[in-house]
DNA sequence: GTCTATAGTCGGATAGAC
DNA sequence: GTCTATCCGACTATAGAC
């Protein structure tokens, strides 16, 4: 059924093979996103993983291309969490395209609605600290690996949440007002994510647990409700 | 006047030392925060410096010395930015309170707005990037140095965004709702710092220059008229 | 495919000359 | 106060046994 059993005399170094492979991604991702590339060690990563020293430059020629092996894995999980429900949206919204109708404001807030509670659970997720870490990262000080991420997951999703925001805002997507309230609205959701130490600090919490989360959405969705056309500025 | 000049004869001593400590801490901050604790290394520190390796066990001890001695010398930078404006807020605000008055909406859009403003430059500004990225790799993993940077300028800031979003928005700037509108709000223009690098692929711009600059003040004076009483929510 | 041994480099900290 | 010289540990990558 998988690719773990082709062969029968193979099937199990095969199946090592593959395990040992994902242990030092997965261990990968966290340690270098907690230490960066420079500060992670690969002893730090075989240890973590369990596995052995050599098996980096065995299995991905050395530190740097398991780095960049560590950034298309990341998109590639990301991409199994959010993609499937990316892909249903921008599958209803084609359909809509197709027949001439505008994508309406209401059916618009309940997409990103759905977009945000999943956001806000995957932000606040023990896994995606690793993930956040790493992408955080390289948005500071972007290498080889943030075109990977970028393209594979993060481009995809703003352009439909710049899709949504179009609609709720009656304004055109591709306009730079519509980009920079993306951007914004990302950032509104992000903070939670990226200031973690100040946000619990401002919220007087111990660790975000069930209530919290609860609460964030609850907050994420006041957020989508409050998106609106434009006021006047003051002054 | 100044400490440098106590004794004549050794006054060219200690402004030695006192140059040889800010250059320090100064390419401290951009390397640190470049690639963290770990990942930097004092001889890299001490050649961006242009100071003797053995300057940094001199002066700070050791190099987690430095590290703490460059988050004060962060809070402290960052306080001389934007402590004079934040207190003259927080004195007009005390003046209010005393004479029992409440802050107006339209006085804390002002003030906000003028936050705001400042705000933007000191993001997509050149030197900041070395501040951003210290405080955000503290937040991700925070150290010893993140109550220093918290306490000194976040928390006194993130305050007075509270008190001014909830006279906005018509609600106790004690209550989770300002706390977490405020958090957003923050993320809503931080967001253009810490991730830089999606907003320029986003925007299309190569680089944030002074028309940048004004385009996203713009945008955040709208996100403060944007602000608003809660709204239903959808669903 | 996985292990041990090791080469070669770079890290932080110390000692001592000036 | 600042420099050179040096120790010692930790790092990545390679060679070769099994």
């Amino acid at each position: 059924m998988n690719s773990m059993s082709e062969k029968n005399d193979t099937k199990s170094d095969v199946a090592r093979s593959d395990i040992t492979r994902e242990k030092l991604l997965e261990n990968a991702l966290d340690v270098f996103g907690r230490y960066g590339f420079d500060g992670a060690s690969t002893r730090k990563i075989t240890n973590a993983a369990g596995v052995n020293l050599q098996a980096i430059p065995y299995y991905f020629g050395s530190k740097e291309g398991l780095y960049i092996a560590t950034a298309d894995y990341l998109a590639n999980i990301i991409g199994q969490y959010i993609g499937g429900m990316r892909q249903r949206m921008a599958e209803q919204i084609a359909a809509l395209d197709a027949t001439g109708m505008p994508l309406g404001e209401a059916q618009a807030r309940l997409f990103l609605n759905e977009i945000v509670e999943t956001m806000v659970v995957l932000f606040v997720s023990k896994k995606s600290e690793a993930w956040a870490r790493f992408i955080i990262r390289e948005q500071m000080e972007p290498t080889a690996a943030f075109e990977r991420v970028y393209s594979g997951v993060m481009g995809p999703m703003i352009g439909l949440g710049r899709r949504l925001i179009g609609a709720i805002i009656a304004d055109d997507p591709a306009s730079e007002n519509v980009r920079l309230r993306c951007l914004s609205f990302v950032g509104s959701l992000m903070v939670f994510r990226m200031a973690n130490a100040a946000v619990l600090a401002q919220m007087e919490w111990d660790a975000i647990g069930d209530k919290e989360i609860a609460r964030l959405q609850q907050h994420a969705r006041r957020l989508v409700a409050a998106l609106g056309p434009a006021k006047g500025e003051i002054s």
